[in-house]
DNA sequence: CTCTGGCACTCTCCGTTGACGAGTGCCAAG
DNA sequence: CTTGGCACTCGTCAACGGAGAGTGCCAGAG
């Protein structure tokens, strides 16, 4: 008995299960694919699979379910990532062209994946630790105020306001001003941000103690802006798709939610990408370390402007999915997110 | 039969059902509230609520429950806002401080009020147009590209980054941005966001052509940021408490979900508000124009720094809901953000 | 050794039935 | 206007049984 055909029985269950959504027996498979063997070859070869541990029955007379290894093995050898149309990449660059800032494109990132895949999608923000500093702004507010705004090259923008301890307004105070915007991106500007971090703590001890105290008050504020767990964020779009896979899942889609909003987890899963940057990575199921979430799921891909990866984007749905479908658009995304940032790169 | 009795009876249907999500008959009522009469006496209440539209019996023999209208009577007449205790609103206040910006606060205020509801929260970032400019900030990026920073009273901050279409890098560049910088914070800034755009557009018409085109620009990209459908923004949390109160749908949770990713009209509906600012609008079940939400109330509150209300936020939960404790929440959360962004404003 | 047809067996699914209980509506009396 | 009583209506639940789908295994054929 061949192995080859085993592999067979086990892509037309998946398949036949994707699209039906109920168990397969052995005479439905012989119908639907044309195998050229019979129904009862097709059963022996089953039960090989379930001792393997891809497939198995629900019940005694139920047909065939793939098992969270079995669909790691379709996917690992027994799928290609079906290419796009041409339709499809086209909708896809316009619905992104025209996104007027960073907020915009993730917005309309995440958008865009969950009506395509029709599943939940997950779209992290480049993280700050991964991008390079562009420029700093100080922008004085009121008497002792400053705004910190910090432009990335990414494209994302975080502010701060910190109380300077000391009168803005007046000529010194301006002074003082203009000359932290100076030396600060001297330092800082066009360098990543680790490295702008450790030069601006340096760049304090080097001043004398009439401005330490402005600038150690703005180098500590941008520091923060890197060690809070804030400055890795995500977006979802698309939970209402989990209700309608609603027999896909064994209670409710409750604990599923619950997982979706706790982004601490969420994000360290997307960072938790497999080897090759350039590869769509899927989590089955079981494989999943999160409570919650181990009925589902997870296609993503890192993305980011060159080859440096800054973030992960992704689409999380039921065991249940179309694998090579989701994979491609997932990857699809990817890469025109990354196109986009190259552009805004460039400016 | 006094009006006053039926009234007393329609409370305490609504009470017993909101707390054990069963209906309620005539026997049990009579045990938990002491009404000071039988059971036949209640039935004979419960009829005439009924004719009154106020309850409803789901079959022959079953007891009764509160029908849309009879919700209304309760809220408007039949109980009052429920005083938070000390405890509560320490919590309430710890939770809040701390945070960093407008984003933060934002962020922290839907999780605060989904967490403290159990229900989903709804959050709408305060309204431009209905903002006052603090300061417009003219960031040169790159050769001919400018970065626009519009921080406003609330704190909160946009930006979009406009080409030029002449460089700025060199000295009459620079000199045109400083230019420019000056010129528009002296019109702009201080000024409520309607009369900023008016009189910048009457500052270009005065200008010359030499420094029109670049003025041109940076404008409209303001003008923008207001037109656009995205300068109105709302966040959610707590999706999964939809799921724990599951038996309260009728079929499944998925078109509130679906409803909940229309922005577009959860910001309308969050825009209609009853007549007092400062008083919480209760919008119950079919009283509510979302397909998808009829099965569904929102409390709601309008919020904003001083008497100006410049924005909403709310919950959204089954029509069986603790009204009294949910808006005792809902108010003491937006008068909090209130606060804190009286405070913000004063930096 | 592998494949195939046949057959008994095991489950789940679904509609039926009947007892039970909760709750009502109505009536006549207080 | 209130109260106790009583017949009646339905929904819920468990038990039942037939139908159908699918399996495992076996014996025979390539």
């Amino acid at each position: 008995m061949s192995e080859d055909r085993r592999l067979m029985v086990l892509r037309a269950i998946v398949q036949d299960y994707v699209q039906t959504s109920e168990p397969v027996g052995s005479k439905a498979l012989v119908e639907r694919h044309h195998l050229g063997v019979s129904a009862a070859t097709v059963r022996n070869d089953m039960a090989l699979l379930e001792e393997e541990g891809l497939i198995h029955a629900p019940h005694t007379s139920a047909g065939r379910v793939p098992t969270d290894a079995g669909y790691r093995v379709f996917v690992d050898r027994l799928s290609a990532v079906k290419p796009l149309g041409p339709g499809e990449r086209r909708a896809i660059s316009q619905f992104l062209q025209g996104a007027v800032d960073l907020d915009d494109v993730v917005d309309r990132t995440v958008r865009l994946l969950a009506s395509l895949t029709r599943q939940v999608a997950v779209v992290q923000y480049p993280s700050l630790t991964r991008s390079t500093v562009r420029h700093i702004e100080l922008v004085p507010l009121g008497a002792a105020h400053l705004m910190i705004v910090l432009i990335v090259n990414t494209g994302r923008v975080e502010q701060r306001v910190v109380d300077i301890g000391r009168s803005l307004v007046d000529a010194e105070g301006e002074a003082l001003v203009s000359w932290m915007r100076t030396r600060i991106n001297e330092v800082a500007a066009g360098v990543p941000f680790t490295v702008a971090a450790t030069q601006l703590r340096r760049l304090v001890d080097e001043v004398d103690d009439a401005e330490r105290a402005g600038l150690t008050a703005v180098v500590s504020a941008l520091g923060d802006a890197l060690v809070e767990e804030r400055e890795e964020r995500v977006v979802l779009a698309g939970q209402a798709n989990l209700a309608r896979a609603g027999t896909d899942f064994p209670r409710t889609i409750g604990p599923i939610l619950e997982a979706l909003e706790e982004h601490v987890t969420l994000l360290r899963l997307l960072g938790q990408l497999g080897d090759d940057p350039d590869l769509v990575s899927v989590r089955i199921g079981s494989e999943n370390p999160v409570t919650g979430l181990q009925t589902t799921s997870l296609v993503s891909m890192g993305y980011g402007s060159g080859s440096e990866r800054v973030a992960s984007l992704g689409v999380l749905g039921p065991t249940r999915m179309d694998y090579p479908t989701t994979m491609a658009s997932v990857r699809a995304v990817a890469r025109y997110v990354s196109e986009i940032l190259d552009e805004n790169q460039a400016t």
